[in-house]
DNA sequence: TTTAAAATATGATATTTGTCATACTTTAAT
DNA sequence: ATTAAAGTATGACAAATATCATATTTTAAA
């Protein structure tokens, strides 16, 4: 069983207020998974009971819409926990969390992480201000979502997948995301993203290769109308 | 200065959970105000430095999209706190808050709220627990705002609009938003929302008498594809 | 390797939504 | 009461987006 102290979690999340006593609590309570590109760690309406740390790789936090398709709300990636509305509404999952790329998470009972809660000032501060942040991108998102069209969606996706998640060595965004996937993020149909990353491919303002993406003019996808 | 004992915000929000003594320090400390219709009760990008009790009136939360038009991110009623999530983040407003009807609000300087915060262990759950219910809230919205069409959004802002304002004696929405508002809620042009209201009367749906909105059908407005 | 399935791409077309123009109605100021 | 301004309504049209069909490419299974 590995330590806590040197995990990537608690350098990025609430966890870095937690002393080495119940770091110590945790790494003997925690139970350690591996998640294989496309498994749910969650779905929604799950109890989970607790909180996932993700150790490495990234997730898609998905809902599923009345018309039947899966929305992409937000993607969550290595250093951020998963799970903290539900455990501090103690609420069944509102969302559904699956892997995008192999990951290995850490899975913490909520009674431990209720105890830090009481405990530890820090520590409930800090899931408090993630959980306002949270709220905070999640009306930005929406007023997007109601207030721009496809074409700027996917442009901003697009950056936000670039500067969130980085590049590989040839410039294209490290992150895969299928094309019906890039649809569910930005709420539009799959034709519809394809054919407009076709209209961006054509205008240069980014290159297509397989299934690779690259930015290359940032500042037309910004301004793009 | 009027007692917060007694007081609607005192029944319905995190607030329940202080006693008589910090009933009494708060009512000591906090400041009453009148805002008349169409007046901002603060701006986006303002320092609130404290927390709004809604004693009467419902005010609406907007944000400027990039686009230049107002967005309605949510509609705040007497009994609610307002600015919970900027104290906690020690942010400025995300939103702006906008009286719909003649509103008295009482403001709490932020320093006490922190009191209550840090001695009160159920109020800041309490804190906590709202926000949790607002970021539930706010991605359910954004899969809407996503996902939906413009006639299905309007139909449930109007439903949503019976639910939690209620009716007049002559069944029309207790509520009255102008069509350019209704329009910034369902995140459309105001001549759609209006298109799109006339269609809903002359199908049954809905009836409308000046600026009155009466829902006729309930169900076949949910059913609305 | 071969083959079936899935993903990507594109055309044709229908539907939805936005924009601009204009008319009518209500509201509020003089 | 009169008048200007704001709000509501509707037509005409353009633009955006969805849907369905089909072709091509990629992926993964046998």
């Amino acid at each position: 069983m590995s330590k806590c102290e040197q995990c990537i979690v608690r350098q990025f999340s609430s966890l870095k207020a937690l002393n080495k006593e119940e770091l110590l609590r945790m790494a003997d309570c925690k139970t350690s998974y591996t998640i294989k590109k496309g498994e749910p760690i969650f779905e929604e309406g799950e109890t989970v009971n607790g909180v996932y740390c993700i150790k490495e790789g990234v997730c898609k936090m998905t809902k599923l819409s009345d018309n039947g398709k899966d929305q992409i709300v937000k993607l969550v990636k290595s250093g951020e926990l998963l799970g903290q509305r539900s455990m501090i509404s103690d609420e069944p999952a509102n969302l559904s969390a699956v892997a995008l790329e192999d990951m290995e998470v850490c899975f913490i009972p909520r009674s431990e992480i209720i105890g830090f809660f009481n405990s530890n000032n820090q520590f409930s501060m800090n899931v408090m201000k993630t959980i306002c942040d949270d709220l905070k991108d999640s009306d930005s998102h929406m007023v997007n979502m109601a207030q721009k069209n496809v074409k700027q969606r996917l442009a901003d996706t697009l950056i936000y997948l670039e500067e969130t998640f980085g590049v590989n060595e040839d410039k294209s965004l490290h992150i895969q995301l299928s094309r019906e996937e890039l649809a569910g993020m930005i709420g539009t149909a799959t034709e519809s993203c394809i054919r407009l990353l076709s209209e961006l491919n054509k205008l240069g303002y980014i290159a297509l290769t397989g299934k690779k993406i690259t930015i290359l003019d940032k500042n037309k996808l910004k301004r793009l109308q």
